[in-house]
DNA sequence: TGAATTTGCTTTCCAAGTCAACTAAATTCA
DNA sequence: TGAATTTAGTTGACTTGGAAAGCAAATTCA
């Protein structure tokens, strides 16, 4: 017998929002710690990892809407996190780098994300953090 | 060989961040054309499951803050989907009650949100979306 | 009892996000 | 070529959300 208690519980997407509620809010209070956003770290994790980025590929990896972007970037750039320079190839691209502050800025910030995400990993018997992951990555 | 373009790809909260922005912005594009929000559906259920609840416990439920809560209720007060009633153990707290357009309103856009989620489940293997759901849920 | 504290919800102020319009560069094709 | 269209990114007006303060009812306890 199961005693439903909250109506949404059936919903697939509803489980979603909660966990992923529950999870951002965690990653948030300790990435505030820091004086940072998840978003801004994703941004510079992505332009760590080498390949130049336009800020719509950016946007994509980094789960923003353009115009978002454009604004959180803004603030980065004003925090002196990265810096904007234009596409050689398309002059309406804008390749975004890495500061060297920025840089530094991130591997403290990689350090807090992982030991978060290493705790949530902790909630699941051993091979099932994997298969969720596995399981979310073929969502759309 | 994993050959990983995307360097979050390793951070199960960022594979959980992707697959809830993946399926709430199909939801939100659907409920738009009912003139309706995923919160907003998700409190309607709530009230609709008979318990009277309190801001507070729909707040949880609903999996909102209280400040964003009160305000989206001022919405649907003003949309006539909802009305604020007094509790009368605690005058402090507040009965939040569907109007009949509400209930209307509430099962047309049950409807959306049904045939969304099983769009969702198909992307899956059988017992897999089941799955899915069964390890979300042991988060947090 | 009644002062002090806690609890439930709302409000205020400000930061951040969305949609739609805009600018400018690149591409298409007549 | 050059006018028309498409693409990349940003901006502006508006809406929404969050943190902290505020208000009022309930509870605690001296």
């Amino acid at each position: 017998m199961t005693t439903e208690l909250n109506p949404l519980g059936n919903h697939l997407s509803y489980a979603l929002a909660a966990a992923h509620r529950a999870v951002t809010q965690l990653l948030t209070v300790r990435l505030k710690k820091q004086g940072i956003q998840i978003e801004a770290w994703r941004i510079m994790e992505c332009l760590d990892a080498g390949t130049k980025l336009s800020m719509g590929e950016l946007a994509k990896q980094a789960l923003l809407n353009p115009p978002a972007l454009s604004k959180l970037v803004d603030r980065m750039v004003s925090n002196g996190l990265v810096h904007r320079q234009i596409a050689t190839a398309d002059q309406r691209q804008i390749n975004l780098l890495l500061t060297n502050l920025g840089r530094r800025r991130m591997l403290q910030v990689r350090q807090d994300v992982e030991e978060e995400d290493r705790a949530l990993a902790e909630q699941f018997d051993t091979k099932d953090g994997a298969l969720l992951m596995q399981l979310l990555s073929q969502i759309s």
